[in-house]
DNA sequence: GACACGTGGTC
DNA sequence: TGACCAAGTGT
């Protein structure tokens, strides 16, 4: 198909495009990093630039090559992570990171097959990882794209269903140039994320604006097709705050499938009467309190969070410090993957340490 | 194909 | 305020 998508873009994207990201250093040979490359990239699944941006620069800084991210322990890298979300991106990101020092020679393969072979990156973050690092041609389709590329075309339907999507990767294949391969993809997503966005798309300053489907049929706002709406569980745990009179905390890691995997968490009990038995299962205590209630809210459920406060405990040492379950001190909590509620809810405690109910 | 998987921003 | 969802992938 020919498409002029694309000789229509690149103009705008060298004036309007975004070129200081700090992911698009280039190097010596004027090639990008392809470590940072599908660092960004596996961080910006599911994530806005202007979210990962710090994290970015952390994680970079910490681990700087492939060969320090395969040498570094699995919870540094969830403490880097932490915060982030979607925690099983770092753990496949570490695997993979290990998979490339067996399979590849210490880095990321060049093959598409191959890269995608690898934990964590599918068709979209393999294409881009190809083209932004290396210039070779190959198609991403990411929200930034899809949402694009359903106006410009006046696709109906949700983009995640099967035959959207594939409609989609067909079209997202057809406009990609065989020249400035890498600036292309930029462009569409610098499009998607500034221009085209969700929400009272910029269309006055679009440079696809003629030929776009849904602008001229008046259906910016009805595209893309929302998804299918559904009611998302409530869910309820009580968290246990058991806290030293050195004011470590009990935390415990936890298993390796469902949410926060791999993290560092309070121990959850399934309402008071459980937490105390729990709670004292690990240290000797005299009395609780009950911290103000949250609503964590995920994808999927909602989560009601009833956190228990033992304050003053005394650790029982022949259960607690295994593997999985350990007594932290407050300096030691930036250096552990914590998930976010529970980061919060801590520093809060320790910012007002001691009030009785 | 449907669902699991985090968090924070937007309107 | 709450629904919606943002540079997706794996099961």
């Amino acid at each position: 198909m020919s498409s002029t998508l694309a000789a229509d873009l690149l103009p705008w994207f060298d004036r309007h495009g975004r070129h200081d990201l700090p992911w698009q250093a280039a190097t010596a040979d004027g090639r990008r990093d392809a470590y940072r490359v599908w660092l960004s990239e596996v961080m910006l699944q599911q994530t806005q630039v202007a979210t990962v941006i710090p994290y970015f620069l952390r994680f970079t800084e910490a681990l700087p090559t492939l060969r320090a991210l395969a040498a570094a322990e699995e919870d540094r890298v969830l403490a880097l992570w932490s915060g982030l979300g979607y925690y099983r991106r770092a753990r496949f990101l570490h695997r993979a990171a290990r998979l490339c020092m067996e399979r590849h020679g210490g880095d990321l393969p060049r093959d598409f097959d191959a890269l995608a072979a690898l934990p964590g990156i599918g068709r979209s973050t393999a294409g881009a990882i190809l083209a932004q690092a290396h210039g070779l041609r190959f198609a991403i389709l990411d929200g930034n794209v899809k949402r694009v590329l359903t106006r410009y075309h006046g696709i109906e339907g949700h983009p995640g269903l099967g035959a959207v999507e594939k409609h989609l990767w067909e079209r997202a294949d057809a406009h990609t140039p065989h020249e400035r391969v890498a600036d292309y993809t930029q462009a569409i997503m610098d499009l998607g994320a500034t221009v085209c966005v969700r929400s009272r798309p910029l269309c006055l300053a679009c440079p696809l604006t003629e030929a776009c489907v849904a602008r001229r049929e008046g259906r910016t706002a009805q595209l893309p097709t929302p998804r299918p709406g559904k009611v998302v569980p409530t869910r309820a745990t009580t968290m246990l705050v058991l806290r030293d009179g050195e004011g470590r905390v009990l935390l415990e890691r936890r298993g390796p499938s469902g949410v926060w995997s791999g993290l560092w968490s309070l121990p959850e009990a399934p309402g008071h009467e459980a937490a105390w038995r729990l709670a004292q299962d690990h240290a000797q205590l005299d009395d609780a309190q009950a911290l103000a209630p949250f609503v964590h809210v995920f994808s999927h459920y909602r989560l009601n969070v009833e956190p228990l406060l033992f304050d003053g405990a005394t650790a029982r040492p022949a259960i607690a410090d295994n593997a999985s379950l350990r007594w932290y001190a407050r300096d030691e909590w930036p250096s552990l993957g914590l998930p976010a509620p529970v980061r919060t809810l801590l520093e809060t405690l320790a910012h007002q340490p001691h009030h009785p109910p």
